[in-house]
DNA sequence: GAATGGGTACTCGGATATAACTTGTCCGAGTCTCTTAGG
DNA sequence: CCTAAGAGACTCGGACAAGTTATATCCGAGTACCCATTC
């Protein structure tokens, strides 16, 4: 069980654009520029973001991805299931049901007391994805990235907006 | 993210194998045609069982698998992560380290403000997991499996023991 | 009748093919901008 | 000088391959049981 790293770059990219001027929009091309991954699979991976409603997009010279609600109301969770799906992580087969000892469905008054843990942990992850917004990341990001790199970034941002 | 079927399969032989006898076995080959499954590729996930600690195995004619700890003492993660895994689902890869701005990696005085919200999420679902036991999901099994299907099992089960 | 040796059937364990999915790449549709020609 | 039309370049979006992981299968090593033979 492993999450699609298309999750990382997504995120990261997201991060990247909140921190941007309102107006502006940062095209796959330049994101997958700035985080160094392969420009046309992040852009597949966005166009899930934009799907999903978490970014917009704008065709054409300066266009690219924006924003498409306040950071805040982004959620960590958001921008997970964008990528990865909403189901849960474990696929119940019924397999009770199966073989010599099994009895028709309708026997089974409550769902599998196994599938009903599985879920119940699949539910409090998600809740705890739900706790971190994008606006946090935002400000983490802010605090802890190195001097240097914050101004590399700042510098080669203003080089695309000139 | 989707979790293997086998932790489905050997979580329902765990809860099978929790309900016999201290010294009774059962064969991969008896527990697939109990649940109706590929006979070696269940044995193939029993091995993981065992190699985590989970399932004492013994060769030969009235060999098998038999729990190698109370039921109690055996916990929903301990399982999956037999099958599973022990590595966290999401995957860092330092992405903010590559790209036009990246700087050298002992800059980084913190682990990634992404990877620690995801390692979060990842902790709180291993945590529940560990909360269920295979004795609670016995005892789930005993109250919610229906009647006809419990006289059919224990029927079954008969037939291997005389 | 009891003990012992060998054969047989049954078990787990790892090595080997197949299928599904993730990852990665490519090309077409649409749109904004810049240039250039005309008024 | 201002306006407007057209060409060009840049963007997203979906369709198309390659690599990797999960799924499924097979065969060999080891062990307990059963039976026949012998004392």
């Amino acid at each position: 069980m492993r999450l699609s790293e298309g999750v990382e770059w997504t995120v990261h990219c997201c991060t990247l654009l909140a921190g941007l001027p309102p107006d502006a929009a940062l095209s796959a091309k330049k994101l997958a520029e700035f985080f160094d991954v392969p420009p046309d699979y992040l852009a597949k991976h966005m166009q899930q973001m934009s799907k999903a409603g978490i970014v917009n997009t704008k065709k054409g010279p300066n266009g690219g991805y924006s924003l498409a609600k306040p950071a805040r109301d982004i959620t960590l969770l958001d921008m997970v299931e964008a990528i990865d799906g909403r189901v849960c992580s474990f696929k119940c087969t019924e397999i009770r049901q199966r073989g010599p000892s099994g009895v028709s469905p309708c026997s089974y008054k409550t769902p599998c007391g196994i599938a009903r843990a599985m879920r119940k942990a699949d539910q409090v992850w998600r809740d705890e994805l739900r706790k971190t917004t994008l606006a946090d990341l935002q400000i983490i990001g802010l605090r802890e990235t190195p001097p240097e790199q914050m101004n590399k970034a700042i510098t080669w941002l203003k080089g695309l907006f000139t």
